[in-house]
DNA sequence: CATACATGCTATAGTAACTGTAGGAGCAAG
DNA sequence: CTTGCTCCTACAGTTACTATAGCATGTATG
């Protein structure tokens, strides 16, 4: 009845490495798989889901950690989606962190190469600028 | 004459760990350090210099290993800057590459939170949203 | 002079999220 | 019967640090 299959298969439908599932297992944020006689986990629909959701939520940035919470949160369908809300603001706030400054190493970065001319490394100004300048303070500040 | 100082010192001056001094002299981005009788490392303005180098390279987000390149280019006066210049701008492509994806996620998951209403979990579209969507598809596209 | 505290040393493990490799077993096709 | 594919476990490697243990040395204070 309930289609069953293995792990190269679970790979494939859910475009995800063989090692990685074995992984996700292992840190518990997959359930142990089922075991064929031969020592092979079998896999179901059920679990395609799961690992989707996995992989979503890695792909928006969550951490594995955040996505054990995911999980625990989704399997309580009485609970009310404040945690679930915490978990998604705060990683959104990461995420324009992370945005904030990475702008700022573009803008430098775009200022740096605009002024080098091609020349010896001697005159190079990338190298001096790189020597000099006082970007790390202000990814400091922005970051915090 | 030549002012010396120890590792402590050569740490706050450049507003670096400890520890990782030790840890870039030990992958050799910093040059083993003179000892004094006492086995302590002993440190000259130089060191400054090369470990600010290094401080404000990794703030613009380039590797240790584009740093060692940058290092031993900075050493060849004479050699043109044009591997300089391959090494700043393949930083700059990567740098707007993760601009590219977080921006992504960042609208994905601003949707997603404004959608949510505070209900319960059963009914959370947050969890709905990370169980059902495509963005990992759109990322794959994006950061290629 | 004794003691406390700061700083230094080495060596090793831990972090995040995988990815890769070694070495071996089972199974189908040619 | 051999080749090739997939599976298994267990472990090492990646990046750029950070932290810890256990010990030695140096300085300041009572």
């Amino acid at each position: 009845m309930t289609e069953e299959f293995m792990i190269g298969e679970l790979a494939k439908r859910t475009d995800c490495k063989v090692q990685t599932i074995r992984y996700y297992e292992q840190i518990g944020v997959m359930p142990p798989a089922v075991r064929a006689e031969n020592n092979r986990r079998m896999y179901q629909y059920s679990h395609i889901e799961r690992l989707m959701f996995i992989r979503h939520s890695r792909a928006l940035g969550f951490t594995l950690e955040d996505i054990r919470e995911l999980l625990t949160l989704s399997d309580q369908p009485d609970h009310t989606c404040a945690e679930v809300d915490r978990i998604a603001k705060n990683n959104l706030e990461n995420i324009q962190k992370k945005i904030r400054v990475l702008n700022i190493m573009e803008k430098e970065m775009k200022r740096m190469i605009s002024k080098c001319e091609g020349n010896k490394v001697s005159q190079c100004l990338i190298i001096k600028a790189l020597a000099d300048h006082a970007i790390a303070e202000k990814i400091k500040k922005t970051s915090s």
